[in-house]
DNA sequence: CCTTGACCTCAAGTCAACTTGAACTTGCAC
DNA sequence: GTGCAAGTTCAAGTTGACTTGAGGTCAAGG
């Protein structure tokens, strides 16, 4: 077991190109100690980190909200059991809302086969105040995009 | 009730920038029918179909793959119940398997709280295997990424 | 007629998140 | 001690999805 872990041994255990950890340490999300050679050595938490910011990819933050929200972590020590509750507080609405968007649409979608909404006027993809122009933005049955698909 | 849309009148209904509307039909996803003027007049259909190239970005799709799912909708007539059908089927467990991976996340978040995690042999953040080296790559509780986070 | 705002095209720029390449160095197995 | 895979830096390139800007056109009101 093995206290310290290469560039390579790191993207082998989480499947993350070492490019791309070279590219997360430029930009302040994890750190590597190095060899007397000049080589990363990282310890073993950065691989539960590493496998943090993928995760908190995949919920639509960006490396920037990331690593602020790492930041809240403690650099020096593993976080402990406060830290961790915090962190997954500020995400969990995120999640929440996220699920919620997709279930939306899905149930959406569904409703779309069966409801006959090739009549234009009934479909829920449709926006229901189409006909009323000028009361505001119609179609507009998403929330507003957060910068998410850019 | 106006049968054809300027740029400026979907996009205000759709939320969507006169430009991306622009970029999309550069690569195809909308199209537009033109005045005397060289002006572009959106069908009424055209909204929904923006609403629903949006709705599929959520999803995680990305334009080239919405393309290629838009591509079975007949162009030159309003879909009908089998095309949408068609369209969710396959639609379908792509957004099942996207909320069940943030549910995952979610659950593991919220385990990592309470689970005593601290302790990385147990938490479900951490690779169970990982200190067996060497027997595949170890810390990939997530599934491949799939070419999403790009 | 003239202005004003919405529209047009086309080329170039932007941004995040990486990847690639060149040119060079380390570390370990034989 | 030598070979070579795996590491290093740094600059530049890539991809997707747009946005911005320059330079020009069109349509309606005053």
């Amino acid at each position: 077991m093995v206290a310290h872990l290469s560039i390579g041994e790191l993207s082998a255990r989480s499947g993350v190109a070492p490019s791309a950890l070279r590219y997360y340490e430029e930009v302040g999300l994890i750190s590597a100690e190095r060899t007397s050679g000049n080589q990363r050595r990282y310890l073993r938490p950065t691989l539960r980190r590493v496998a943090l910011i993928r995760s908190a990819q995949r919920v639509g933050l960006t490396l920037d909200e990331i690593a602020e929200a790492l930041d809240t972590l403690p650099r020096d020590h593993a976080p402990t059991k406060a830290d961790w509750a915090r962190l997954s507080r500020s995400w969990r609405p995120r999640i929440d809302a996220q699920i919620e968007r997709l279930e939306r649409l899905r149930d959406k979608l569904d409703g779309c086969i069966g409801c006959g909404c090739l009549s234009l006027k009934t479909c829920a993809l449709n926006n229901p105040h189409d006909e009323v122009a000028g009361r505001g933005p119609g179609a507009v049955f998403l929330e507003p995009t957060g910068r998410r698909p850019r």
